[in-house]
DNA sequence: AAATTATACAACCGCCGCATT
DNA sequence: CAATGCGGCGGTTGTATAATT
């Protein structure tokens, strides 16, 4: 059974172990894990192996502290999914999801960070009160129905635009015409976001007639189970998971 | 300089979904 | 259909290092 596996070394790496897995794998590639400590001569379990070449090893793996734009779209991301590390991480290029949690867990869980996208919640830095609230990520609730989307000619463009940007090497971003990432929010912005943008004069690209009159918990009621994955609090449907998760 | 506390992050654990038998 | 094994995930812990007292 799993975890059972007696007098397997636990702990730290060591060096010779490094080489040991890093040879196996530039040999043999990624995969068959069961088979890896005893081919490549290392007494660890098939876990240890896999999470020691997932999150140090592997040599797409981004090192140094993170920069600004990867901290923003973590913190953008987060707000949106949750602790869905797997997810955030793929949007972060040579990003493991160990490294993101621990970023999240570390540098920003203490900080209002999940403030920032409901004007209700947002503080003034001076407050008292600016690092001592966390907020947990709020529901989104979209479906075919309700959710706020983009024309396709706009997916189109700004798909584009990511394939051509040389400041992103993921090419599943949209981006404005400053290289920002904007799909997020123009995808899954919920009402009061949308007030927020309309007061801000943000609404060009945003078609809201899709939102109607329809109030949160209505939207609730009329998701068709069905027909959309369930992540947690959020409710994605296929269209929209592609977007996320291509 | 030594002791204590805080921080960062590597690693482990238990659970889950899926494929196979 | 149930049992088993696998890869993968998120929560949590252990520990080395840095900062503070």
């Amino acid at each position: 059974m799993e975890g059972s596996s007696a007098g397997v070394r636990k702990g730290a790496w060591t060096e010779e172990e490094d080489i040991l897995l890093k040879k196996y794998i530039e040999k043999h590639g990624e995969g068959n894990w069961h088979q890896v400590s005893s081919k490549a001569g290392l007494n660890r379990c098939r876990k240890s192996c896999r999470l020691r070449w997932v999150n140090y090893l592997n040599p797409n793996i981004k090192r140094g502290a993170f920069e600004d734009d990867e901290v923003d779209l973590i913190i953008r991301l987060h707000n949106l999914l949750g602790n869905k590390w797997s997810l955030i991480a793929g949007r972060l290029p040579g990003r493991t999801a160990n490294d993101v949690k621990n970023y999240y867990n570390t540098h920003l869980l203490k900080k209002n960070v999940d403030r920032s996208f409901d004007p209700d919640l947002r503080l003034n830095p001076s407050d008292p009160k600016f690092n001592t609230k966390v907020i947990k990520p709020r529901p989104q609730i979209l479906s075919k129905k309700n959710f706020v989307i983009c024309s396709d000619e706009y997916m189109k463009i700004n798909t584009m635009a990511a394939a051509e940007s040389t400041s992103t090497p993921t090419s599943n971003n949209f981006l404005d015409e400053n290289g920002e990432i904007m799909w997020w929010e123009n995808l899954m912005m919920n009402e009061d976001e949308v007030d927020y943008h309309q007061q801000q004069g943000l609404t060009d690209d945003i078609d809201l007639s899709v939102l109607g009159e329809q109030t949160a918990n209505e939207k609730l009621e009329a998701i068709d189970e069905d027909n959309c994955d369930t992540l947690g609090e959020l409710y994605l449907d296929d269209e929209l998971w592609n977007v996320i998760d291509p």
